[in-house]
DNA sequence: TTTATAATCTAATCATCGTTAGATTCTTTT
DNA sequence: AAAAGAATCTAACGATGATTAGATTATAAA
């Protein structure tokens, strides 16, 4: 019955990441599907055997990206090694993964907003629509919670960090923030044929923001360390 | 001749604030003309008479807040007080910039993009319309120019620091980059019935953020001074 | 080979929105 | 008061774009 997809045939994935490619271009509102199902060569109708609608696109492109970096930087957090290896490791793994796709990472900078602005369907919408937007609402909650926690990890390192007197008593929101803005900003500005490599990049990041929050000077970093090292 | 504008007529100026307003709220594309001049109780075709069009308004808004902030950084880096100290204020007039007025910060993190999206005017336009396209790719190029002006500004001061031997021998892009992501994050994630002041948000970044690449472990800040004393 | 279904297409619908035309009202100057 | 121009409005145009209906093609399972 079920038929095994074709390879020639265009699925989900291929769509999420062409997704990403025209939103980083355009912008969510500004990319219209037709765009999207260009970059795949097929046509505007044809996405939605793929999808339910552009919303659901969105949302999904945006769960692909928080799921990689979840699934990145989480182990880390529960190692053993000590709160200064952690933040490092952290910070690579955040950047690299951002940078590794940097289509998907604009995206979680620019166009999470957009969640925000889904539009309920009218009273006298069909059932079908319903049925999709409270969907959508409930997986773009979700989605919302999961980037909470992905944040909170963060927090929950540095937090470790002072109750251990490793890192000064800084405030401890204030400093993750921080922290997740230079992350994020990167994915702004980061070009693939740049000086740098995102892995240069992280490290370069991370000395500066140890240094700021170490109550001891940080160890130099394992200067040509390949990434699995940290781990 | 020249009418003085009555009170209770809107003025460019407000169109511009609730342009920003609206912008935050729902992005530049999603946000509709009729949003906008609702916010200040005119019809959508009564803005045509302030602003020639859509793109021009959010050209005026990103101008608008990019000014205010050169004005109240570019002094600081002529003056001549202490690498340090000029950082320090720089940090502090750049995100109190984005937190006194958190709709056009939103717009100078999230709304630039935009800008790229505009197409020209068909062939076949009016002769209007492609003058009012080359006056705004004018505009806009200018502003490009003058938005990297002012992220040089930090450049120039950090550059400063490095060639004195106050700062370590870092990677000065980089950490400007990791400056600038830090501060425009801010504008992301602040509300204004938030926590802290945007003041103390930007004396926690600042601290940080100097430890990390001063030599000497920096001064503490001047606990409880007034931000004029600052400059 | 037949059949079910996955994948895609063409063509149309429906709504929205930027923009313009032209009339109207309001305020200042003469 | 009359004139001039600024500010605003109503009504429409034209384009775009998300979405759907229904037909068509391709492929794997029977």
């Amino acid at each position: 019955m079920a038929r095994k997809p074709a390879d020639q045939s265009v699925n989900r994935s291929d769509i999420i990441q062409a997704a990403a490619e025209v939103l980083q271009r355009s912008g969510y509102e500004a990319a219209t599907m037709k765009d999207i199902a260009a970059a795949v060569n097929l046509t505007a109708a044809s996405l939605y055997h793929h999808f339910r609608n552009k919303d659901s696109l969105l949302l999904a492109v945006l769960e692909v990206g928080l799921d990689y970096i979840i699934q990145q930087v989480e182990p880390i957090v529960h190692n053993d090694q000590p709160v200064e290896r952690k933040l490092r490791a952290m910070t690579r793994e955040h950047i690299i993964g951002l940078t590794e796709n940097t289509a998907v990472g604009a995206a979680m900078v620019f166009e999470i907003r957009a969640l925000m602005n889904v539009k309920a369907p009218p009273p006298g919408a069909r059932p079908a629509e319903k049925a999709a937007y409270t969907e959508f609402i409930a997986r773009r909650d979700a989605f919302f919670a999961r980037r909470d926690e992905f944040e909170d990890l963060f927090v929950q390192v540095i937090r470790a960090g002072v109750d251990q007197g490793v890192l000064r008593p800084i405030d401890i929101d204030i400093f993750a923030k921080t922290l997740l803005g230079a992350h994020n900003w990167v994915g702004v500005w980061y070009r693939p044929d740049g000086r740098l490599t995102g892995e240069q990049i992280a490290d370069a990041i991370a000395d500066t923001l140890l240094r700021g929050v170490m109550n001891q000077p940080p160890a130099p970093p394992p200067a040509s360390a390949h990434r699995e090292a940290q781990l």
